[in-house]
DNA sequence: TGATAACCTAGCGCGCAGGTAGGTATTCAG
DNA sequence: CTGAATACCTACCTGCGCGCTAGGTTATCA
């Protein structure tokens, strides 16, 4: 609904690399077949990811992918930004060249726009989150697999509308290093 | 890009609301030529709003539209999800009758999807958001300079550190020549 | 009584996500 | 050397939902 499916394949592919043997490549059709996904469309994502310098290549027979760097180090935001772009959560709110954030529809330097706050405070968290999740941190997750996910959905708040139940961010991993 | 116009739209309207005098309602007309933004739009996007009891309505000659509760107490989460829907960050992802978080293709009890974290995460960053932004701190932002909830401070609009700055994507081989 | 504005239902174009198709280049096994 | 396996490339197709228009019917006020 708001990411495309270019992210949902594309994070997927990625833990099925990093699940891989260290140094031996993964056929893009394994990768496919086991999760039920079209492999050509997979081609093109994985073309990006390359081009983004996440994962390595290497060609011919007995060829595959590979992660070009640790798991630990590559972040969902890399990912999602080599195959969705820039992350924006809304069409007007775009990052300019320099960092800063801009609204289309702020031309007047004069007029404010009240509605930029928002769209940059959520532009704000999704980005965070994004870094925060290695892709190490997706494995991990599998490995210790039945956790008692909380389901309780705090209805009681009379103002609070239907909302889901969440994990909480435990770790904040993040070494600055790229 | 990730939200639709109908959030964008929609949350301008509710601006332009809380921005009337109290009890006296806004037409909708005014809002549209105000914004420049389609009228006959705006109207199914009311609708909404309308259904999900955030605004009241008076209709024939001096009607219009007005907030149903301060703006204090209506929350972007409400907004957003009266316009767009559930809210969920991708088709995979969305919010069971009893609240939990289910992954379409995490059918089977005992495998466990990988992704399901990240992007529960990622959902959950976005609804505390929405949530924890009302409608009256727009109106302040425009007001005055105030500093968000969370640290994403865009005073300076400078303040988008390395950490926020994504690069942008490098590649653009749309190049889709007429 | 006429103007104003909410309210309702139906439809439409077109961009683009999501996927196909078919080819070429490269590498390995035997 | 040959053929299979695989990455890599370019072009094309197609359904559908977003964004918007159209044209009406009520309700309310001066």
């Amino acid at each position: 609904m708001m990411f495309s499916t270019k992210a949902e394949y594309g994070v997927r592919v990625m833990v099925e690399l990093a699940r891989g043997i260290d140094g031996e490549p993964v056929p893009l059709a394994e990768i496919a077949a086991r999760g039920g996904l079209p492999l050509a469309y997979l081609e093109h994502l994985v073309a990006r990811l390359r081009k983004a310098g996440l994962v390595d290549s290497r060609r011919g027979s007995r060829g595959g992918y590979m992660l070009a760097r640790p798991a630990a180090e590559i972040t969902m935001a890399e990912i999602v930004e080599a195959l969705e772009g820039s992350i924006a959560p809304i069409e007007c709110i775009s990052q300019g060249p320099d960092g800063s954030i801009v609204c289309t529809r702020e031309a007047d330097p004069g007029h404010v726009c009240p509605t930029k706050l928002l769209w940059t405070r959520v532009r704000f968290a999704i980005v965070r989150t994004l870094q925060e999740t290695t892709l190490a941190d997706l494995l991990l997750g599998v490995a210790r697999s039945e956790r008692p996910v909380l389901a309780a959905t705090p209805a009681g708040d009379g103002a609070t509308p239907p909302l889901g139940a969440l994990e909480p961010v435990s770790r904040r991993p993040l070494a600055s290093g790229a």
